[in-house]
RNA sequence: GGUCCCGUAGCUCAACUGGAUAGAGCAUCUGCCUUCUAAGCCGACGGUUUUGGGUUCGAGUCCCAACGGGACUACCA
């Protein structure tokens, strides 16, 4: 909340004691901006206060206007509108806030590691395969979670956890031994990840095949699933794996570099940043010993075969299992051991945040209750960045049924697309070919991203290949469009025009009054999304801002002003939008052309 | 069966966390380039917020029920 607000808070909570001799704490008063079809800038609702004025909500409304108005100068005058007092605040006092905000070095961004430091995971992919629609909604958010973040004042920590290991990576490479033929990314030119990926599928294609040939001479579907000899080699291959064989570990970290070197080409292009990599394979063993631990201290039980639970009945959730009998780990056994490493690793971390899709939400909820009761201090604080599943038209994604989306094919495609427009548009003359291809990653990537952080993380969202993404309407080219609109007004008239904000009425307008109060609010969308890590506030804030910009932009010229008060209005509020739309699309991990 | 999400214009999404006449974009129709970049702007069309109750000055928002969609409920990861 700004301090306007808080004034107005403040002086209700005074006036009402003033008037009705009635206690009113200040932080329930409710302020609100004024709807644009009313007159007024602030809106107080008064409804709840006419119980202690004993008086009409009209009534009340006025007393409480004109003491308002009579002791703040801010206030110019106030309007009744059934129980709602708007209030009209003086333009010389937005155009004084404006001056505050373009003479505050990033406005709106807290200064550095003034808050707690946060860890944030995301991506977190597996090494079988290649990235797909899925993982970029993931890293997109978790990415732009922790540039949020940071915004808001945290030391932030971007980590992601490897899953490098495991009988899906021993499918990779058992039917790379048998189909392989000493292929690489060199010799192949496909990319680590994809040549990986290609091979689980041929795994999968030979194992449904000899599945099928074992039905065929009358063994039972389970019974065939469970004995194709090719399964079977990946099983030896695992137990190989986990006693340390030496083949099968230059094997697999053959092939792990593979993927690596493929993900680390698509994280590049995204311009996503890790700041520490977990890998599975190293941590799958810690754990146990907290586990056990934990039955030490009576946090958790131990069963008579040996497997030990937790009992979550009392939070309303059921018991689940942390050990199995043999003692060997599971998901969950891991993941305490990682959490609790990370502790460890980052001294004074505050709290983790983790990107991981909305079918988890049972796994984390288990999980931050079982590192309380191993004593984490914060461990509720620990959050779970739950997001809803991208759908296609036809359906959920399968890998098996080709009916991925992959990440490195559509990025590739909206980067074409917005190439094919631009050229069209005659938007790219004079542009050498590599000036190109960034302005068009630039613009396509911005728009995929912009499609999929201005929704809500919870929901699950619509994802059409052929439709979905459009580079007009509220997309993430519009904006780029009306800020290099809004940068090419500033550079034509840097040296001509001085960037001073005039406090005089008659150099605004309503509707820059109006554009005024929507840029001064960014410093609370700033806090309001790292508050609920939320980026589509962030996004929704970009394109609201950019809307009226554009608008108003439409027939407010700069250059051509004649009236030298109104020219220095106008290159404010350009300057002031172009700054809180270049930030707020940083904080979405989009950039922003120079021309387009 | 139990738990958790979701249901708003033909489609994709908003709605400042209980406030005023529910807003944008796409699609459809229609105007505006001799004007700081038309990937733009103006206008029109489009709604019983799934349904039925309840709470109160006031409900898309909170509570209950029903209907519809999704996820979870593995000694898988």
């Amino acid at each position: 909340m700004n301090q306007l607000d808080l004034d107005i808070q403040d002086a209700i909570s005074k006036a009402c004691l003033a008037c009705f001799d009635a206690v009113v704490p200040a932080e329930q008063v409710q302020v609100q901006r004024t709807r644009k079809e009313f007159d007024g800038d602030r809106t107080v609702v008064v409804f709840p206060l006419t119980r202690l004025s004993k008086k009409s909500p009209e009534e009340t409304a006025q007393l409480l206007g004109s003491w308002l108005v009579d002791q703040d100068d801010r206030m110019t005058h106030f309007q009744v509108v059934k129980g709602f007092l708007n209030l009209s605040v003086s333009t010389q006092y937005w155009a004084e806030s404006l001056e505050n905000a373009i003479n505050t070095n990033a406005f709106g961004i807290a200064p550095a590691n003034s808050k707690s430091k946060v860890m944030v995971e995301f991506s977190s992919p597996n090494t079988n395969k290649p990235l797909h629609l899925g993982h970029l909604r993931n890293i997109f958010l978790g990415f732009s979670v922790s540039q949020i973040l940071k915004a808001a004042g945290h030391e932030v920590i971007k980590v992601q956890i490897i899953n490098d290991r495991g009988i899906h990576i021993c499918k990779s490479m058992v039917a790379w031994m048998h189909f392989g033929e000493g292929e690489t990314p060199q010799t192949s030119g496909l990319k680590g990840d994809k040549l990986v990926g290609k091979y689980y599928v041929a795994f999968d294609k030979a194992y449904k095949e000899q599945v099928k040939q074992a039905q065929n001479s009358g063994m039972s579907e389970k019974e065939a699933k469970d004995s194709a000899p090719i399964l079977t080699e990946a099983r030896t291959m695992l137990q190989k794996w986990e006693q340390g064989d030496a083949e099968t570990m230059t094997l697999w970290k053959t092939m792990n570099q593979w993927v690596y070197a493929g993900f680390e080409h698509t994280y590049t292009e995204m311009g996503v940043t890790f700041d520490q990599l977990y890998y599975e394979s190293n941590t799958y063993l810690l754990g146990r010993d907290e586990v056990l631990n934990g039955v030490q201290n009576g946090a958790f039980n131990q069963r008579e075969d040996g497997s030990i639970w937790v009992d979550l009945s009392d939070d309303g959730l059921d018991e689940k299992l942390l050990l199995r009998k043999d003692g060997t780990a599971v998901y969950m056994t891991q993941d305490i051991g990682t959490a609790i490493q990370r502790y460890k690793d980052f001294p004074g971390l505050d709290r983790q945040i983790y990107t991981v899709g909305n079918e988890q939400e049972y796994h984390f909820k288990v999980l931050f209750k079982v590192l309380k009761k191993l004593g984490i201090e914060g461990a509720e604080r620990n959050f779970h960045l739950s997001y809803g599943m991208v759908e296609l038209p036809e359906g959920k994604m399968k890998s098996r049924e080709g009916t991925v989306v992959d990440a490195d094919d559509l990025m590739q495609e909206m980067a074409q697309t917005a190439g094919e427009m631009a050229e069209e548009l005659g938007k790219t003359d004079g542009l050498d070919s590599s000036e190109k291809e960034n302005l068009h990653k630039t613009i396509g990537y911005g728009a995929l991203k912009y499609f999929l952080l201005k929704v809500s993380p919870t929901k699950s969202m619509m994802f059409d290949p052929k439709a979905s993404i459009d580079f007009i309407g509220n997309t993430g080219p519009f904006i780029q469009f009306n800020y290099v609109r809004a940068l090419s007004v500033l550079n034509k008239a840097e040296g001509l025009i001085a960037l001073r904000v005039p406090k005089e009425d008659s150099a605004w307008d309503e509707s820059e009054i109006q554009l005024i109060q929507s840029a001064l609010e960014w410093p609370e969308m700033v806090q309001a999304a790292a508050k609920t890590y939320d980026p589509s506030i962030v996004a929704n804030y970009c394109y609201d801002l950019t809307k009226a910009y554009s608008r108003w932009y439409q027939d407010h010229p700069v250059l051509k002003e004649t009236v030298q008060a109104k020219q220095e209005a106008r290159m404010a509020i350009c300057a002031i939008c172009e700054r809180n739309i270049k930030a707020g699309m940083a904080m979405l991990g989009i950039e922003m052309p120079h021309r387009m």
